[in-house]
DNA sequence: TGACTTAGACAGATTCTCTTACCATTATTA
DNA sequence: TAATAATGGTAAGAGAATCTGTCTAAGTCA
């Protein structure tokens, strides 16, 4: 993670990374304003990743690049925090769909709001073009940098 | 950090989370490859920040956005596996600037080198005009995520 | 000079993440 | 069908990254 010389001119990915966290303290900010704050970064990142319908362990560790074992451990602090629940999943009785709870969905529109926000302030500053134009080439770029889904 | 109920629609900032991602674990990757396998993400981002002429602990901290005891930790390691070192600050007395050393310097070309090859295969997937917008764009987002610089 | 601020370090605890090992269930195949 | 391999998940333990609190030294300013 080198800096080129010219100031100024970071490289596409860090100023990637500097939106994602903007735009990160700003949901757990008000997910905590909201009644919600012991809910953790790396929590976030795995429950932001879950289908309506459940999501196994499995899949929701590949989707946020962690271990099976980091999933299960931020998803255990979830559940008992009450955001979500296992259950059986009727396809493999060897696996658990985690499923958001009723906590997890109040705060789940808690972040929707958040989220809709910021992306409303980045397409004011940027202007509407301009703000399609980034999801569109965001979108594209994860063809070739998101090996799931 | 809530993804929205139609799936292929993610927030923007998790579209930039994985672009970041894949940079990240590319330059990570190529590193170790080239014998720089010591250096971790954490080490890596506040190393990616240091000005040539050398920045200080508090400044490091407060561009990678964690504490300065968080800072001194990561500069401890770079320090001792030879990337950076420290030298008394000319201008104050009490601080230190953290300087990359030789080993450092070889790894910032490496790094260097995998992020021109990655943001070329982006530019190349996206298209020239495509990806300049990009980097406009995110640049401008700066404007308004980066509360430093 | 004295009060306050700033730069940095140290100590300790917590959180996140990994590796290794294991169990249960399902899939494959001889 | 029985043995074997693969898959889903958990458990234990260690290491990495991070924080809060506290401390010293040095600078700033009234």
């Amino acid at each position: 993670m080198a800096e080129d010389d010219d100031p100024g001119e970071l490289n596409l990915a860090l100023l990637c990374f500097i939106a994602y966290r903007a735009m990160e303290n700003r949901v757990l900010e008000d997910l905590a304003a909201a009644g919600f704050g012991d809910v953790t970064a790396a929590q976030g990142r795995v429950f932001a990743r879950i289908d309506p319908d459940g999501t196994r362990i499995t899949d929701l560790a590949e989707r946020a690049q962690v271990t099976k074992q980091t999933a299960g451990f931020l998803v255990d602090q979830l559940e008992r925090a009450g955001y979500v629940r296992r259950v059986p999943d009727p396809r493999d009785a060897r696996a658990r769909l985690v499923q958001i709870a009723e906590r997890g969905q109040a705060a789940t529109e808690v972040a929707g709001r958040t989220e809709a926000a910021v992306e409303a302030e980045w397409t004011h500053h940027l202007g509407r073009a301009s703000a399609v134009q980034l999801r569109q080439a965001l979108t594209r770029l994860r063809e070739i940098t998101d090996p799931y889904r």
